[in-house]
Formats: structure tokens, sequence, C-alpha cells
RNA sequence: GGUCGCUUAGCUCAGUUGGCUAGAGCACCUGCCUUACAAGCAGGGGGUCAUAGGUUCGAGCCCUAUAGCGACCACCA
């Protein structure tokens, strides 16, 4: 027997434990079609929020709907402890800086702390029902993770879409290393627009430049104008002189420059911004090499040289004012990029970097996004418009510690690199040495090792891979390519989308997913994200789950649109906390009418449940209509609604032949009984995918000991009763009516209705004669009148008992 | 500036090919101890569906424009 109360923590712990001891999730090959989940492995940075709840359940929740349907689902989880996520934690652990710590001890630092995350995250995880097989998850930094990243990376060289070459790259001061395109996030901050004088070498003819970055003037290789600038034309082909550095550079034309941004004239320097890049790259400019890489002014630079961006910037606009070349100075508020991880103004630094190459395939990239199933399909466009903006190949290499490394080592002498044999992956260029005896170039025998660690992202680009064990001659590429599904965050789009794309074209030349599933952010308030950063998140999962339980916290997490940011809310949980208890009463409900119940054959039932299970039946094809589009709230939304009128309307009135034989025949009774003994069991299966707990603990007590729902499949119902839908609606009308009556004369439901006279059209007249003893009997009528009318239906009176006074 | 999304009851949101009086929960009001459930049940008030045009027999839904909010991207001279 189901207990009086339901006590969510001790059952959920207890199906927790049957789940894991009898391998309900376990992934095995068998003759079943594969669906496979392509999950974001976690950042282990910290703490799991809310976010991570709400966007991770939705994707469990498919899973689960896809298992339902007979699937066999392939559903690893994975964690991302690689690169500077989990460096900057250590940093802020110990209170030390990487370099301070070394570089053998604090990769080690790295290894333990997220190890001891990771068990926090998998904890968490599991306690919230997720039905991943834990067996087959992966760290994006273990030995055969490893592998897999270098190998993709030596067969992408080996294909040609991966270079090394010294290039500008986006550099983070803060972080020191280079950062990719992606990494980027603009910020607004407050500068000044500095307008500064600057004369011809030849004629001495004056003009003015503003600039927000005045330090930059020591590596001034070149002033632009616009070709079609009246007003600075004549400039053109001259050289300016830049005072108190007392640098001469030429003048020259290109039409990107905008005549009306600032004065029209530009300071070219390398590098201050992308232009800059581009110009250098197509003048053959020089080389003006002004910062270092911890972001202060290099030693070629005289007067500067040693002082912090911002400090030389002070430096040089008082050293500017004082020869009286300083017009006038702005105050303005302007967009900087900024790296995401750190917050700090991004730099560009020129140094040998490791690219793949993302620019000359974007029509393939273009292609793969078009065959790809987007949900929701306007997601499809932040695609598209990223693919479409790249500006830069993909830098990979990270001048950091904890990471994947590079299987490369350099010649000593040429500088010609030398790559691991796929075979002997993973090596650590650090400790392992190369597997020739010379270069193949000069003969020398010396070799450098790259101590540049991979990007994270080409480590996570690669997820696909490690699930289908691309390092293993035993592996999954044959269920695996493409796997079903992908699903995330819109914010990675850009990144992790594209660059798995990007891989798995370079690799496979096709798609790596047939779908993407892409969910919507939790917001701390109205247009608050939550961020861990921010550490805006109020309620810490671990502290909901005990309060409301998994289910109900699942509940909150499935509601809502796809790809739609929701609030957190009290009110969803407290609404998901009744759904949840109404099924537990519902099923208590049932579970007494069925004591002496046996499943067999019924021909014919009575016309209100031919009404539910009409019902039940459509509800259920919307129902599934959602989950093949992945949209799980709107799903929830119509499986509760139908609930809930089952519980109030069909119940209410099942209740009397069920509870009183003698009074409805047998026949009857037994009617009822197999509608709710369907209805509850279909009904549970539904729900399973949202409360794994509850459900399963009802359908063990009520239907199948030792058995766990979750191993069941969906059976849509397949009967023929759209009038018993259309009039039983209407039924249900008139004794809302009736009940109205009541409620307005301030009785009880249970007073009698002395007489009740109503007007209705054939087909309803016709089955409320059906269902006539049901229908007296929950309105407790005691003289029914029927009358016929052309369509619609009419109460024309309804005369209630008089309540005896004592 | 570009791309996309949102704007429906006091609040949070549903409303899937356009179709009967626009729905739910919360909040509010009025009742009801009814043999699953008072964490419940019955009923009620409350909306010119952001604005303005258009298409249509018919628009919350389709088209155009405008405004506000949000996300992502671009713009550092």
């Amino acid at each position: 027997m189901l207990d009086k109360k339901y006590n969510a923590s001790e059952k959920e712990e207890k199906w927790l434990n049957y789940w894991k001891e009898n391998k309900i999730y376990e992934f095995k090959r068998d003759g079943r079609k594969v669906y496979s989940i392509d999950t974001p492995p976690p950042t282990v940075n910290g703490k799991i929020h809310i976010g991570h709840i709400f966007s991770y359940s939705q994707t469990e929740m498919l899973a689960r709907y896809k298992r339902l349907r007979g699937y066999n689902i392939f559903y690893p989880f994975g964690f991302d402890d690689n690169g500077l996520p989990s460096e900057r934690l250590v940093e802020k652990e110990q209170g030390k800086r990487a370099h301070e710590i070394g570089r053998e001890a604090f990769s080690k630092l790295c290894y333990e702390t997220t190890d001891k995350y990771e068990e926090d995250f998998q904890n968490l995880f599991s306690k919230m029902g997720v039905s991943t097989d834990w067996g087959i998850h992966y760290k994006t930094v273990s030995p055969s993770t490893i592998k897999i990243s270098q190998k993709s990376f030596v067969d992408l060289v080996e294909k040609g879409h991966c270079y090394h070459k010294e290039s500008p790259a986006l550099w983070c001061n803060e972080c020191l290393t280079s950062i990719a395109q992606a990494e980027l996030e603009t910020k607004t901050i407050k500068s000044t627009f500095n307008y500064i004088n600057f004369i011809t070498v030849e004629d001495g003819q004056e003009f003015t430049i503003a600039t927000t970055r005045p330090e930059l003037i020591p590596a001034i290789v070149c002033v632009f104008v616009n070709p079609e600038d009246e007003k600075h034309k004549s400039l053109i082909g001259k050289t300016a002189h830049i005072p108190v550095l007392d640098i001469e550079v030429p003048i020259m034309a290109d039409e990107k420059v905008d005549i009306e941004k600032g004065t029209g004239a530009v300071m070219c320097c390398t590098f201050g911004d992308q232009t800059d890049i581009e110009w250098w790259k197509k003048y053959n400019l020089p080389l003006k090499n002004i910062l270092t890489t911890n972001g202060r002014i290099a030693e070629n630079v005289p007067k500067y040289a040693g002082l912090k961006i911002k400090e030389a910037r002070k430096q040089i606009i008082e050293d500017l004012k004082a020869g009286g070349y300083v017009v006038k100075i702005e105050d303005i508020e302007h967009e900087v990029q900024t790296h995401e991880r750190c917050g700090k103004e991004v730099e560009y630094a020129v140094m040998k970097q490791w690219f793949i190459d993302t620019m000359s395939h974007k029509e393939d990239f273009i292609k793969i996004g078009n065959e790809i199933k987007w949900h929701p399909s306007y997601m499809h466009a932040r695609y598209d418009e990223w693919v479409n903006n790249i500006a830069w190949d993909w830098c990979i290499s990270r001048q950091r510690y904890f990471g994947v490394p590079f299987p490369v080592w350099y010649c000593k002498k040429c500088g010609e690199p030398v790559f691991a044999d796929k075979k002997d992956l993973p090596v650590n260029p650090l400790v392992d040495n190369p597997n020739v005896e010379k270069c193949h170039k000069c003969g020398c025998t010396e070799f450098i090792p790259e101590t540049d660690v991979m990007d994270t992202w080409a480590t996570s680009s690669v997820t696909p891979l490690i699930n289908m064990r691309y390092d293993e001659e035993e592996n999954f590429e044959d269920i695996l390519k493409p796997m079903s599904l992908r699903t995330n965050a819109s914010e990675i789009i850009r990144t992790w989308d594209f660059y798995t794309i990007v891989k798995s074209f370079y690799h496979f030349g096709q798609r790596p997913w047939d779908n993407v599933m892409i969910s919507g952010f939790v917001m701390a308030g109205k247009g608050e994200k939550i961020s861990k950063s921010k550490g805006n998140s109020k309620h810490e999962p671990i502290d909901l789950i005990n309060q409301y339980s998994a289910d109900v916290i699942r509940y909150w997490a499935g509601t809502g649109r796809l790809g739609t940011d929701i609030v957190f809310s009290d009110e969803t949980l407290l609404r998901g906390k009744k759904l949840v208890n109404k099924i537990w009463n519902v099923s208590k409900f049932v579970e007494m009418h069925l004591q002496d119940y046996k499943d067999k054959e019924l021909t014919n039932f009575e016309y209100v449940d031919k009404w539910i299970l009409g019902r039940f039946q459509n509800m259920e094809k919307q129902f599934i209509n959602y989950l093949e589009e992945y949209e799980i709230g709107l799903a929830l939304n119509v499986l509760e609604k139908f609930f809930w009128e089952f519980c109030d309307n069909y119940v209410e009135i099942v209740k009397h032949r069920l509870y009183r034989p003698e009074e409805f025949g047998e026949e009857a009774r037994y009617s009822g009984q197999k509608t709710v003994y369907i209805l509850l069991y279909k009904l549970l299966q539904d729900f399973s995918i949202y409360f794994p707990f509850i459900t399963e603990e009802i359908f063990q007590e009520l239907y199948h000991n030792n058995k766990s729902i979750h191993t069941t499949e969906i059976e849509p119902l397949n009967y023929n009763f759209e009038d018993e839908i259309k009039y039983g609606d209407q039924m249900i009308e008139i004794i809302s009516q009736a009940r109205g009556e009541k409620t307005n004369n301030n009785v009880s439901l249970k007073t009698p209705i002395k007489n009740l006279e109503i007007a209705v059209n054939k087909n309803l007249k016709d089955a409320i004669e059906k269902a006539q003893k049901d229908f007296k009997a929950t309105l407790f009528i005691k003289n029914l009148k029927i009358e016929d009318k052309e369509d619609g239906y009419e109460v024309k009176k309804i005369e209630l008992e008089k309540e005896e006074t004592e």
C-alpha cells in the first residue's frame, strides 16, 4: 500500500540506489535504435548553481522521453576540468599565481582540485535524477581525452587545416595567454578621447588625430585618411611627424577610414585593433611591438619603458600637453573587448601560435548548420550570424600550464616542428622525447618541447570523438556518426557548437549531430543573469532539493519554453509541489479501488469512461508532438492540464460507481476500474519524464513490483471517441453550472438537487441518457427532466433541496 | 549600427498549420470538513492580447511600420 504521506527524501534515496544497483540507465549495445546525446561537460570551477540544474534537467527529460519511446539511450556525462577555469580556481583557492607555484606542482593541484569538485558535481546531478550512465562518463583532462585531443590535432595538421604561425593574436595580460575571438566579451567603459596635433614633415601642415589609446603612439607605423576626404586630401603621400616621441611615418589613404569618426584621420599602431592588423597586412607595414606580455611598455621605448599601460597613457598625455600638442580631451563611454574569464581589456601580441583554419571553409560550416535541426529554430540564425562574421582563424594555443599539451617539439637549430606519431599518443613533450633522431630539415639532433597547452575549446570540441572513443580500436563510430542531439545554452553556440562542427567537418566531412537543442538562462531577477562570478544565485541546489525534493525542482526546470530565459520562482516550485502531491493522492485513491482488480478484455466502456479515455488520447498526441519538437515545457503544460481535469472532473464522477457497485452494477464498476487502471499507468509514464522518483514509487507499488517504470514504453491509445469527447465536455459544463448554483447558495456540493430541468441538443441528450446514473450521482440529482433543444444546451431550473433546520 | 527574441489578467506565463464567449497558476473575493487530497474542492471578479496600419468571411496568431525590454554580434581611430 502507498504511504499516507509521501516522504520524498526517503523515497528519492531509495530509488537512486535501486536504479544504480539494477543498472537501469546503463548503455549496452543491442538491436534497438540508438539515441545519443552530447551534453555539455560543466566547467569545473566552483559550484553548480541553479542555472545548471535548469538546463541539464531539460536534456535529461528528453533522454527520458526517448527512452520511453523505445530508444537505446547513449547519454554520457562529462566534466570540463581543462584549462583556464580550473587554473583560476586553483589560483583562487591557493591565493597564489600559477607561476609562483611552479608548473609541476600547479598541475598536480589542478588535478586534485578538479577531482574533488567532480565528485560533488556527480552527487548533485545524481540526486536530481539525471539518467546518465556514469559508467561511460568522461573528463576533458584524462589520458584518454588527451590522446583524443592530440590525435585530433595531429590529424588536422596532416590534413592541412592547422598551422603554426607568428601572428598577432588576442592577448590577455591578466591571464598571460593568448585567447580566441570567441572568448571576448564586450564591456562599456569610461575613457577619454584625446585630440592630438601632428604636422607634416614636407610642408608643416597641421592636422589632428583623435585617439583613446595615446600610449600606443610609440607603436605608430602609419597615418590613414579617407581618399575622398577633402579636408585631409592634401596630406596623402606626405610624412607625418609625431611630437614628443619624434617619430616619422607615412600618411596613406584607405577607404576603410570613416571621415565622420574622430577627426577623420587615424593612426595605425601595431597593434591597437583589428583594423590595424588588416592595414599592417595589406600595406606590409613594419611591426612595432611596444607592449610586453604582462601589460607594460617594452624596453625598446625610451622614456616609457616599464610603465603599465594606463600609467604610460597618463604620462604621454602629460608630455604632449606640456608640448602644447593636445587640442582637447573629451570624456566618452565606449565599448572595449575584454577577456570573458577575467574581465580585463585585451591587447594584441605577436608570437608563434597554433591556429585552426576557420576562415576558408565558412560555406561548409554554413551548409552543415543547415543540415542540423535547431530547437528552437531561430537559434540557427545565431549560428549563421557568427560564422559569417568570423574575422580570425581559431587560435588554439594558450601560454598556460593545465591543459592538453601539444604533441610537438621544435628543432633547436631551425625551428622545424616535429610531431608525435599517432600511435605514441598521448605524449607530454616536456617529459617525452620525439620519435626521430634528428631534424629532417637540418639534421640537428636537439629538440625543444612545446610548452603551450591547448585552448579549452580545442578539447571540448571533440566531445563527440570522446563519446565515440576515437582513440580506441573498438569504438562507437558506427552508432555515433552523427550523434542524435547536442544540447547547450545559447551563449556557447559560437564556441562549443561552432568548434565541434569545425572539427567534425575536418575529421569526417560531416555534421556532428542531427539536432541541437538550446536552453535559456536562469535569471536571478529581471534582466540579471545568474553567474558564478557574480555569486547572485540566492538558492543552493542542494538546499532546494532538501526543501522541495528533486521531483519538484525538476518541475520548475521543466516548465517554460525552449530557449527562453526564466526567472527563479518560488511560485512555480509551489505549483510543482502541489502537482506531485496530487499525483500521490489520486494514486492512493486508485489503489484503493483496484484491490480486487484483474485485467481482462472489456468491449464496452461506460460513456464517461470513453470520454476521459478519448480526452487522454488527444492530450497524449499533443504531448508527444511537443516532445518530438523538444518542447519539454509545453508538453508538461498539456499533461498537467489534463491531469487536473482527470482528478477534478472524471474522478469525481467515477467515484460513486467505484464505491457503490450494488447501485451501479459490477460491470459499470469494472469499466471505471479499468479506466483508472489504464489512465493512471499512462499518466505515470508521461509524468515519469519529469518526476522519475514518485512515479517509480507508485508504479512499482501498483503495477509492477521490481520492474522500473523507466524501462517501459509508451503505447499510444487508439480509440475513436470523438463524439464522447464533444458531448462529454458539454456534460461537464452543465455539471459545472449546477455546482456553481450550490456554491452560490453557500451549501455543500453534497446537497441534493430536488429538480433539475435542462434543454439540450439531441446528441447531448443521448449522451446524458447513456451516462444518466453517473450524471445524477455526481450532482446528487433526485429528479431530472430533459427537454429537446435545437442546438447547444440550457439549464432551465435548478431546485436545491432545502437544508433541514435543526 | 547588425541579427534574433520578447511585449497577452495585479504578478509569472501558456495559447503548434488563423476559426465558437482569450486560458492556467499565484494573489484577491465568496462559499464548502465532500469515505484520495484543506498542500484540498466549488464558484467569482479582473484582459481594447504594446501601438498604428494591412491581408482575410474571420487576426493574440500572418504582413508592414513604430515604441519599449532583452540576448548575441560589430564598432576601440
